[in-house]
DNA sequence: AGGTTTAATGTAACCGGTTACAGTGAGCTT
DNA sequence: AAGCTCACTGTAACCGGTTACATTAAACCT
């Protein structure tokens, strides 16, 4: 592979030249430039980005941190922040944080040795206070994907959850439905903490009465939307309406309620929250919320490549979920 | 960020000694060490990633690229690279080729630059030529995934797609069908080709004619599935069963036979390939071939570690593909 | 005691770029 | 013609590691 200085000897000039007309540099004459080009090109010529990154203290890189390589969730995420990043002829260097905290911590630390000039996360595990420790420390732009830190605002691409909440809930009010049961994810995830907020508060505006008994706490898996519905009818609750806040959970809730020989949505009415690739091929198709996915990816980026001054626009920060109504919820049944 | 020669002042060694200490070199006493993993400690020493790169001309990093970031088949697979290549304490890098000739090659240039240890490729619009030229000029390991390429065969990990395409037909024959269409993939991909090889394969041993009418060339698009049951209705052709390339189509095919008033699997059965989540989720559940994705990913990660001699053990190259009964085929209608 | 081995450590060149600074010569001013 | 710009080019230090080789001192022969 060749060097720098050999494309000098090459074409007869000094390895600061090459650089320069490497970097574009306008201070070289037309005739030399000519030269250094086809020196390069006889060569086969690759600067080699480490010699690059050592010398400059850059590396041109992005690292993001998602819960999970697989799922599609994050697949969009990446795509689009991966475009953003490579139009500015950057890399996105990903790693997987595998939803625990030992994992995380790790998966940034790996692109912190990597000398990552940001860093894109979507944290589940790690607590506010050491992302806001990371951020004071590290020198370099970390953004927050899905996220909201109240002492980071500008650092964050969040989606209102609360809202997202409340619009499920509202449709089902709307349907007529007065008995909606809430199966939630872990509540010491954040994002699970605002969607029941969301859902309380439209049970309340509704001039009905916050019951707790009609709220399960569960795991955001398919197999605990299943077991959520066992436990509201052991509790011997009276429900026409389900609100679950994330898709697998809603068709692990409606499969249990189709095995009682129950009827979505004549019988009960089933609202998803996340509008995963399934929730279209569902029979009937899932009710649900829509996250702008693509966008946290592709803003994210945009954040972080204007906070390093090599991108300049309008970055939105702050996203409205929206309702995607499909079969699964209908009218109250009288 | 503190450096070598500062721990080593700190410590009152050499750099050379705490280099040795870092790579854990056995030539240093017990009492060095202390001292230099404390000073390592209080001073929150990280290697710099690229001057140990740029030294030792190896970056620790393998590079993969894939055809599309999102898409729930290379999740699996990235998660499976990524585990396996992080247990060595390296990275993965991972850029998408977005299905095109440009956007692959620049992919792969982009990771060369990076000078990546190893490169986990899954290409579809790179023809073979080009990759084994890549193979000869660059002297790193190369792998293919889900892929075969006679001149490599030591450098790929596949699947045996003849096989599939057998299997899914032989299933509905043994269902009694005696009229099977086949949708088909983009043939000028090689996958295609063999799949419908296998289709052929079934079809002839089971003493039934091959009829190109059956056969509707597409695009691996849940939409050209559809099409292509308008396409085999238009040419007036009876069939009771339907093989489909892949999972999009053939739930394509699955909702046009549906608004034609067929009942799948009463009327029509139908066999998807891929397996992919939805195939669970549809109604009915769709049959379909299981490719073993995440092996794909483990076993080409393992193969490379192991070209590069930092891991040993058997590595699989040659996956058998599944039949995956759900719903969706049943016994031909009388 | 002198020579040899062995363990532990240090010195300095090297990896391949970037860039501050110095230097050169042509063209322009006065 | 001397002085001054200005455009262009070269030299060499530097980024932060690795590692071949030299050095040292203690231990182990015979």
């Amino acid at each position: 592979m060749a060097t720098i200085r050999e494309v000098s000897k090459h074409a007869n000039v000094s390895v600061a030249t090459v650089s320069r007309v490497v970097n574009g540099n306008k201070w070289v004459s037309d005739s030399t430039r000519e030269k250094v080009l086809a020196a390069m090109k006889e060569l086969g010529y690759q600067p080699n980005s480490f010699a690059k990154a050592l010398a400059t203290n850059k590396s041109d890189t992005v690292g993001m941190v998602v819960s999970d390589l697989g799922g599609p969730f994050f697949g969009d995420m990446m795509r689009a922040a991966e475009d953003e990043v490579r139009k500015l002829g950057k890399h996105l260097i990903i790693t997987s944080g595998h939803d625990t905290l030992d994992s995380e911590q790790d998966a940034i630390e790996f692109l912190m040795q990597r000398r990552v000039d940001a860093l894109l996360l979507h944290l589940d595990s790690i607590p506010d206070e050491d992302i806001i420790k990371l951020s004071d420390t590290a020198n370099i732009p970390i953004i927050l994907m899905n996220r909201l830190i109240p002492e980071l605002p500008d650092q964050c691409i969040s989606l209102d959850n609360d809202m997202g909440g409340y619009l499920a809930t509202q449709h089902l009010i709307e349907l007529g439905h007065t008995n909606i049961a809430c199966i939630t994810g872990p509540l010491f995830k954040a994002d699970a903490r605002s969607r029941l907020a969301g859902y309380r508060r439209a049970i309340e505006q509704a001039g009905m009465e916050y019951d707790e008994r009609l709220v399960i706490e569960s795991d955001y898996q398919e197999a605990g939307g299943k077991a959520s519905i066992e436990r509201l009818r052991r509790r011997n609750m009276r429900f026409t309406g389900v609100v679950a806040q994330n898709d697998h959970m809603a068709i692990g809730a409606m499969n249990a309620l189709k095995m009682h020989g129950l009827s979505v949505p004549d019988d009960v009415s089933v609202v998803g929250y996340d509008d995963m690739v399934m929730a279209r091929y569902t029979e009937p198709g899932l009710t649900t919320v829509n996250i702008p996915v693509a966008q946290f990816g592709q803003q994210a980026a945009n954040l972080a490549l204007s906070r390093l001054g090599e991108k300049t626009g309008k970055i939105f920060q702050h996203f409205q979920p929206e309702l995607v109504v499909r079969g699964s919820s209908g009218p109250a049944p009288k």
